[in-house]
DNA sequence: TTATTTTATGCGCTATATCTAATATTGACA
DNA sequence: TGTCAATATTAGATATAGCGCATAAAATAA
């Protein structure tokens, strides 16, 4: 992935979740073991579940060693320098 | 705020949106507005609400004209430079 | 192919997010 | 100090997340 991965919508976030399961050789089992949730649970965010609540989402990033952060939106990375306000 | 800020708790993420809201002038009301939400709901995020949907979440952070970035864990900014899996 | 693992989907259940609406509390400012 | 806007809180209603458990579907391996 990259520095910061851009995720703007729960399929991009899934997406994402899914990439770095993978990468770390991981089944969606075990990441729920390790995040405390279910199988089930993981395939349906990593599908892009828009109304999964924010705990589990930040219990699975947890999980994966990643986190959130927040930036001003941005077409390309180069408004990520710009401070509008 | 920064380039990107680390909100890695429901917490710091509703620090984030309210200082952000304030900065732009916001009243909770008008904010709920622009997202499709309640002034309440506003309230409750912003207060740190760990169980809040995703993507209540993001419509609060698209009317601020925020975006979710992820990033690998790090203790400061430096090992977002690292490329580690 | 067949066998095995992995992922997706189904039902019933409990917990809870957000809603409508009202109200209490706090904060800002004259 | 008082008045009004802003925020927090309450109560009831609706919708749905994630659970347990089971199983189907899909992918992977042998």
């Amino acid at each position: 992935m990259n520095m910061t991965d851009l995720a703007r919508t729960p399929k991009q976030i899934g997406s994402l979740i899914r990439r770095t399961r993978k990468n770390l050789g991981w089944s969606q089992t075990q990441l729920g073991e390790k995040a405390g949730l279910r199988q089930e649970t993981v395939s349906l965010i990593e599908t892009g579940k828009p109304a999964t609540k924010l705990e589990t989402l930040l219990a699975i990033l947890a999980a994966l060693n990643l986190e959130f952060r927040i930036a001003r939106r941005s077409k390309g990375q180069a408004s990520d320098i710009e401070e509008l306000f």
